[in-house]
DNA sequence: TTTTTATTTGCTGTTTTATGCAATAAATAA
DNA sequence: TTATTTATTGCATAAAACAGCAAATAAAAA
């Protein structure tokens, strides 16, 4: 066999499955591991795949990095808070909870928009900041260094005395039986706290998110008004939400 | 499994929930802890994810660094911020005011001091989060658009509930004789009761704003414990506040 | 054709890397 | 505080990478 057909060989399974182990390729195409190694090295050389210990991963694989483009399904993101920034009335009074997908809520809200806007994540003050017709008031307490937002029984206390017309909310986790879960406790507390601080809460989530749980819960899904995802309303794996007393968009 | 596929695993878990548990990869992945551990702390050293106590962190949900790209005056500024952080003991309570010299003195707050800062400013939030020995407290109130900070009622209210080692403000003109002075009048009302809020205060200016006046005023300068500039305590341009009861640095 | 030369491949022993285990230390929760 | 979980460290083992050598093969020259 001929180096050359070996190396294409490689490359159609790395390209194929985004990963190959020279063990299986060597056993594959009869040869010694070296001899694979050699080719891989070479492969590699021309920035024809990444070459690893024990095996090859394709280049898109290896170059993936979220510190470059920083947010996670930022296309889905956008799509849930672009459904969402439309329930907003002028005039109404919002309340927007931490998370990437809330964030992208805050962005997109107009800069003509005329409301009010209380939050607890910094992030989105931050952002919120830029929109010349939103007051902009954020509940203080002390703030959580993973989550960037305000926690604690001082920021629990601040948000038992408002109540606004929407609570856009994110999640850790969602079940369609389960409800809500977080795997920590003081982001539960808020959270808890920030849907009794509004009349109607809308959750804003991936569907990757659905169907996924963890140890400490925030609410039932009855206790949300509208779950938004990515999806159309209709999507077979919102199925589960629909027996359930919640609204999809 | 290759050990690339493993750690684009987790980084999928990290960004989809935005945290995840070590022993939750672990057992989903069927390797050891220290497997997870150690590819964590691999991730975490190339700026993939965040490592936290117990498991991750996505870099999206725990990253924010502003730029300070055109900073007037940084050297004088970041001079006094040094002075100013030599001040603060361990242990301390210290509430930070808003603004670019404010700002310098909570980057330069070293890694391993241990102090617990009360803030209005969200810009000086953002950059004590990112200190993992300080615990931040936000007051909370209407954000200023132009000044990222907090003013109005709630937050004057929240401020008189504490009391403070070190209350380090800055002020937009400051002269001997007719004391610290703003151009607006809400933040004129907070930083009186940031000043309330301090056992002592310690101005940060620069000396290009010494001498300098506008409509309302804040303080006098004699309720001014301590003065900082970028200059030596004898500098001839500090000789008017010499005979004031106020200390040079 | 045969001979020479260069390239490729496989083998051996050594070094490096990956992983899990266990003991101890540190951090967190109760 | 004590108890429990999580981190760190050192070590053992196995797999993989590497270097050098020699046989096998291919290419070029006589």
């Amino acid at each position: 066999m001929l180096k050359e057909e070996r190396q294409r060989t490689i490359l159609n399974e790395v390209e194929l499955h985004n990963r190959v182990l020279l063990t299986d390729i060597a056993e594959k195409l009869d040869v010694s591991i070296d001899t694979i190694r050699r080719d891989v090295k070479e492969l590699d050389a021309d920035d024809k795949l990444r070459k690893v210990h024990g095996g090859a991963v394709s280049l898109g694989f290896a170059n993936y990095s979220p510190a470059r483009n920083n947010v996670y399904a930022l296309t889905e993101k956008m799509t849930i808070a672009q459904k969402a920034v439309e329930l907003i009335g002028d005039n109404s009074v919002v309340l927007i909870d931490g998370g990437t997908t809330c964030l992208e809520l805050a962005r997109l809200i107009p800069l003509e928009q005329n409301i009010t806007c209380f939050t607890l994540s910094l992030p989105v003050a931050m952002e919120l900041l830029n929109k010349p017709n939103v007051e902009t008031i954020f509940i203080g307490g002390v703030l959580s260094k993973d989550s960037q937002i305000s926690i604690g029984p001082n920021t629990i206390h601040n948000l038992s005395e408002i109540k606004v017309d929407y609570g856009f909310i994110g999640t850790g986790y969602v079940d369609a039986h389960f409800g809500l879960t977080e795997f920590d406790w003081d982001i539960v507390q808020t959270k808890k706290a920030v849907i009794k601080a509004s009349k109607k809460s809308i959750l804003l989530s991936i569907s990757e998110k659905l169907h996924s749980q963890h140890r400490y819960k925030t609410c039932d899904i009855k206790e949300i008004d509208t779950l938004i995802t990515e999806l159309e309303p209709n999507h077979q794996l919102l199925s589960a939400f629909k027996d359930q007393d919640i609204n999809l968009l």
